[in-house]
DNA sequence: CACGAGCATGACAACGATGTCCACCATTTC
DNA sequence: GAAATGGTGGACATCGTTGTCATGCTCGTG
């Protein structure tokens, strides 16, 4: 064995990252004995595991986990793979995080990107993270139809769906029971005796979008209240739209004394938008998901919030389990959501 | 060339994924062919090009990067490690969206993880990219000290800080200027007469919250007045905590006539607590970091507000440009904080 | 017509690690 | 005392890819 006094004159040493071949040299003993010790394989005796463990420390060797994937018979990377529409939304960031606290306890490093409603977008992402051989997706469908990812699941890769589900493909996922969201919010603003209740969304070819819609439509349904086109805006993609859209309503001959607000981003800007006429305190308004300060604002706004942290908590344990076991059924998950009232969906009518 | 009408067919037939020898295989040629088309690299007749990538598309062939970069002599991954503070904060989701959006256009994946606080999970964190041979880390420092970072840094690995600065350790660096900004906020205070202001903010670890503190001072004694060690509270952890200190704060024989909240979520616990005494029209507040819905608060809420996607967007630049040249000076950006007045800042004192 | 230049192509080793398998040694057992 | 046993360590091939170098071909030129 070569014995150096001074660690840091051997790491120094040595042109680049130490290997095992230089922890073996140094540790002298064979090549396969260290990678015994670093994989914790049962076999070698007390005597070597020490002299190993002091020339890996004496190195500072680093274990190369893209080496060691490629040889191993499992070939897992420990490595998943997020796309979700923003990394900056707070919704989806809330998703990333619950995902994050699950995969960490079992050592999963996370690549997170947006999406940003791009399709084109959405099939990059998922090559990139196949290049990297991930072990699993995690995603938010923006495609039309995900059966494209038929071939990528027969290599091995597991897929799991949040918050809308896949189209033309079967697999796990993980959503918020957004019809029953939409339709408990709508029923309130109905119970305060609203009838021009106003639905402000994004486009059809948002799932959730689609779903929360049809939520309103049933409550509006179950009350016999019918709904007037002139009341349904389904084109606010972003909050300064939302904003637009809902002044454009609330400008128009008959105006709504009710709003139901679809997603986060369009309640903040349906918020701005009664402000701006002073009507914040006339018109109620819920929102469908909870959104920061909600309940500093005056009013504060009565929403359906759903648990972000939750779906991605379990979305994550859904890939785990998928992993574990190929050959499992698929599910859906549906995390309930639920109606937090703080005095904007609780205004009455004609005030 | 053994020729198979139906691609779906050879897809599905191969036991796993298909390697480059099978596409070679595919095409008649030769392994080294199918890299240099894969690459891209030149010298190879058009014939063969179209040969081979008639046959990756027929058998969905995808690129295995972490092989290819085992062999490769640059040994880049086109990957980085993101290291912040947690990534469902609005702050630093923001840095990382400035960040994917460079990253994306070089074709680079990134890892995102959450510190929280914790220096055992920031050095795990740090092993865990290594290993997986990250070309970049980018993270918000958390351990008292980075020295233990020139090993890795050593190996090749490329590191650079966000949002605070490394102590013990010379490195790339984008931060605000907090210590301005800071002044900047307490100045617009006293410019409006008052005399009792407070400050709330994170303890003395946290380097910006201490940078933070000595634009306050230093605000003061310009205006040659004193600080009044009652109206400083340094204990404002999370939302909750700074409600607590600043209900303390108002609660107390002097209660300030001005607040000065020196981070978001501060910021967030401060309006609840003015809000809780029914003192937001009295007592006046800026907070240092924008957050969402601050313009629609009432009384909507002045702040000092960073450029997070900014301070992400130039610490990837600064990544990019040291893996060209490891041998470029490090740097430190200032990315320079605006105070936007929204009301809350402009209340006078005796109100 | 022979020869070297120049180019396209392929054979082979190697990146850093692990799976397989065999050799070795100290025991134990007959 | 010899053989069987069980626990250890090491040689070697291999994962999917790229760097190096050799080969064979075409072509222009003396």
């Amino acid at each position: 064995m070569t014995t150096l006094s001074n660690p840091d004159t051997i790491a120094a040493t040595l042109r680049s990252r130490p290997t095992m071949r230089d922890v073996a040299a140094l540790a002298g003993v064979s090549l396969k004995t260290v990678s015994r010790v670093v994989n914790r394989e049962p076999g070698v005796s007390g005597d070597l595991i020490a002299k190993v463990e002091r020339a890996t420390s004496q190195l500072d060797y680093r274990h190369d986990l893209t080496a060691s994937n490629l040889r191993r018979a499992d070939r897992k990377t420990s490595t998943f793979g997020l796309i979700i529409e923003d990394v900056s939304n707070p919704f989806f960031s809330a998703v990333h995080r619950g995902i994050e606290e699950v995969a960490r306890e079992r050592g999963v490093a996370v690549f997170a990107a947006s999406v940003d409603e791009s399709p084109e977008r959405e099939r990059d992402l998922v090559v990139a993270f196949s290049q990297r051989r991930v072990d699993a997706i995690i995603m938010t469908p923006t495609v039309r139809e995900q059966s494209y990812l038929a071939y990528e699941r027969r290599g091995g890769l597991v897929l799991v769906f949040v918050d809308r589900e896949p189209r033309g493909f079967d697999a796990d996922c993980v959503v918020t029971d957004n019809a029953a969201g939409a339709e408990t919010a709508t029923a309130h603003l109905l119970a305060q005796g609203h009838e021009l209740v106003a639905f402000v969304g994004d486009d059809e070819t948002i799932t959730t979008a689609n779903q929360r819609y049809f939520g309103y439509e049933r409550a509006m349904a179950s009350a016999g209240t019918s709904i007037r086109p002139e009341l349904v805006s389904r084109e606010a993609h972003t909050t300064p739209a939302a904003t637009r859209e809902v002044l454009a309503l609330l400008d128009a001959p008959t105006p709504p004394t009710a709003i139901f607000a679809a997603q986060n981003l369009i309640t903040m800007g349906a918020v701005r938008a009664l402000q701006m006429r002073g009507l914040q305190h006339s018109v109620a308004l819920v929102g469908f998901d909870d959104f920061s300060m909600a309940d500093a604002l005056d009013p504060a706004v009565t929403v359906v919030a759903q648990d972000p942290r939750e779906i991605g908590r379990r979305a994550a344990q859904l890939a785990f389990a998928r992993i574990e076991d190929p050959d499992l059924a698929t599910s859906v998950h549906v995390v309930p959501s639920s109606l937090i009232t703080r005095g904007s969906g609780e205004i009455p009518p004609g005030r």
